[in-house]
RNA sequence: GGAGGCGUGGUGUAGUCGGUUAACAUACGUGCCUGUCACGCACGAGAUCGCGGGUUCAAGUCCCGUCGCCUCCGCCA
């Protein structure tokens, strides 16, 4: 090996079998520990910390190390030796050994920074300005290395089950509907533009249509809406897509796929199949599409006793066609009074006309119907809830989906409090809600495709959809979500393959037929080009990630996340930009004061 | 678009009912220290309390506005 910037070994895997070996090991100072007469460097790279020790007699090495601040890059060349027994630090996983110093050579000297590696508390605002120094501690390092095992899980996967990896455009056309555009201005088309795609979606039936057959892509998407702590603007989905397959196949592919990737990242070894629930189940027991079924809790329809309770408040919610649902809480007299008020308030919020508990104490029973509730409908309720001895049972009830919210509501709100909630990813819940409905009612009354517009019918209300005939509320999809822990981790169907079945659901979301033609054309002529009947699935792998990871927001699984605002700390995009490059594109803004403001407003 | 929380040396915090010199830890600088590993000890420097306005004899503290960060609702086919 010859000079240069080389080493020889990581840092963090030297053990006592090298002891006695000649290593070059780089990186940066992680502490350094003056004795005056001895001076201790803690040298970190990727794999870990290696002590190294330097001596008065060690000459100009002495003096580099005494003047070296932490984050000072470094290459040490030296002997591996054992530590003397009562210097082992067993903290550590090269604590057995220390490097006696022969050369150290300063390779960076870094200015004072804003923070350290080893600082903790450091507000996510600070660390995300100075990402590059919030990337060498180790956890951020390895939640990196958890994506990567992911990804890199995702494609093996998918390789052996024969999907290609395409590329499909950024830079492509907006497409109405769904949520709103990121727009890239167009120089050589002035006034128009192209828009970062919200999905590879109608790419990836047009390469089914190519005769790709198995497609698959780690594909970066945008949308323009608000930020959540798991909702970036833009963001990576493995988009899958395949020909000539039914729902089922397509979940056998994910699964075995997510089999490897929770064997690979997280040890954890899933038993498939993975149990599938309908839309409608999930919504009548847990209360919502996208149930957490780490813990049970679920709902009971107690309509009928609520129906003979004589209880007036159920009574009318009944009358009005409402629902009554029941979930048994095993508290175990934990949930006091105002954990219960809290539950409440909690379902109430959703829009449920009613939430009231019921509970056992001092050997009767106790609830928030009021002192005039007879204790037989109370024990009626309880029993059609299927409570046990000394459970509290939640009663909500309202118009259906307020019910059912509230049930979601109640549940999710009970389950924090009662610490049903496990912290870590594993053992997980991982599931498929099917047989989603092909619409809902959006709030102006007009139908909106509950997945996409692309999304194939159940086989038993095409007949119905293409003649035109039956309630298209009630029609049934091939659409189906994976989910996990309580996420919606991904969402897909099968696809219509059918230009008269595609043009029957454009005509019932009320996009005519030259609306359908300007939007859609290219992909209208694909299914008319000899389509094969295929569907797929994009899931989300930050989201996938992060819980993976065990944390609780996006930004701690990826290198250079976005602010809550959409600003990027890093680089603060977005900016202005000169006006000769708007002029170029033949556009012109009304700047909005808040720029400069924020300019202003920017802490130091 | 709405609601809430937060903003004080580089970093993380304290600062009571408005009152005199804004405190602590750490990082930073200088010196001492030969077995530490969150090394230790001493000394020093470092803040117009996010920004703008107002109330007051007096504002880090109260009021209004604004900017930023975080969380949630709306939104996210």
């Amino acid at each position: 090996m010859t000079e240069g910037f080389r080493r020889t070994h990581w840092a963090g895997e030297l053990r006592a079998g090298h002891v006695g070996e000649r290593v070059w090991v780089a990186g940066w100072v992680h502490r350094r520990r003056n004795h005056g007469g001895l001076v201790f460097l803690d040298v970190r790279d990727r794999s870990g910390v290696v002590q190294v020790v330097v001596r008065p007699e060690d000459g100009e090495a002495f003096a580099l190390a005494e003047g070296a601040r932490p984050e000072t890059v470094v290459r040490v060349v030296g002997h591996v030796r054992a530590r003397a027994p009562q210097a082992v630090n067993p903290h550590l996983a090269t604590g057995e050994v220390e490097i006696a110093v022969e050369r150290l050579e300063i390779l960076s000297r870094p200015d004072p920074l804003p923070f350290l590696p080893t600082d903790r508390g450091v507000d996510e605002a600070v660390r995300l300005r100075h990402r590059y120094i919030d990337l060498r501690r180790p956890e951020m390092l390895d939640n990196l290395r958890l994506r990567h095992r992911l990804t890199r899980a995702v494609r093996r996967a998918l390789d052996e089950q024969g999907f290609i990896e395409v590329e499909t455009p950024t830079m492509t056309r907006s497409t109405p509907e769904g949520a709103r555009d990121f727009l890239v201005p167009s120089r050589l088309w002035p006034g128009r533009f192209y828009a970062l795609p919200q999905s590879p979606q109608l790419f990836k039936q047009l390469l089914m249509v190519g005769g790709v057959e198995r497609y698959y892509q780690l594909a970066r998407c945008y949308r323009d809406e608000d930020l959540r702590a798991d909702r970036q603007p833009e963001f990576t989905q493995i988009d899958v897509e395949m020909a000539f397959v039914e729902a089922a196949d397509v979940q056998a592919a994910v699964e075995a796929m997510m089999a490897r990737v929770f064997e690979e990242t997280v040890g954890f070894r899933l038993e498939l199949p993975l149990p599938r629930l309908s839309w409608r189940d999930a919504l009548d027991r847990y209360g919502t599409d996208k149930p957490d079924l780490r813990y049970g809790l679920a709902a009971v329809d107690v309509g009928e006793a609520a129906a003979q309770s004589g209880l007036p408040v159920l009574a009318r919610a009944l009358a009005q066609g409402g629902a009554v649902r029941a979930l048994s809480v095993p508290d175990a007299g934990r949930l006091s009074r105002r954990d219960l008020d809290a539950l409440v308030a909690a379902g109430r919020e959703t829009g449920a006309a009613v939430v009231a508990w019921i509970r056992e104490g001092d050997g009767r029973l106790g609830s928030s119907f009021g002192a005039a509730a007879p204790e037989e409908a109370l024990s009626a309720l309880r029993a059609a809830a299927g409570a046990a001895a000394g459970e509290t049972v939640l009663v909500v009830a309202g118009p259906l989906a307020g019910a059912r919210a509230a049930v979601g509501a109640v549940r999710a709100a009970a389950a924090r409090r009662l610490g049903l909630v496990p912290e870590g990813p594993t053992p997980p819940a991982l599931l498929w809600v099917t047989d989603f409905p092909l619409f809902e009612v959006a709030a102006d009354g007009r139908l909106e495709s509950a997945h996409h517009p692309f999304t194939a019918p159940a086989d038993e209300d095409l007949p119905a959809l293409l003649a035109g005939e039956g309630d298209p509320r009630a029609f049934g999809s091939k659409a189906y979500d994976l989910v996990l822990n309580g996420f919606e981790l991904g969402s897909g169907s099968i696809r219509i393959h059918r230009t008269d079945v595609q043009e029957a659901v454009f005509r019932l979301l009320g996009i005519g037929p030259e609306r359908a033609r300007e939007r859609f054309g290219f992909l209208l002529d694909g299914l008319r080009a000899g389509a094969p009947p295929h569907g797929g699935i994009a899931i989300g792998v930050d989201r996938l990630a992060m819980l993976l990871a065990g944390a609780s927001s996006l930004r701690e699984v990826l290198a250079f996340p976005k602010s809550a605002s959409g600003l990027d700390p890093l680089t603060d995009a977005p900016a202005a930009v000169d006006p000769e490059q708007l002029a170029e594109l033949g556009i012109e803004v009304r700047p909005p004061a808040a720029v400069s403001g924020a300019e202003e407003g920017r802490s130091p």
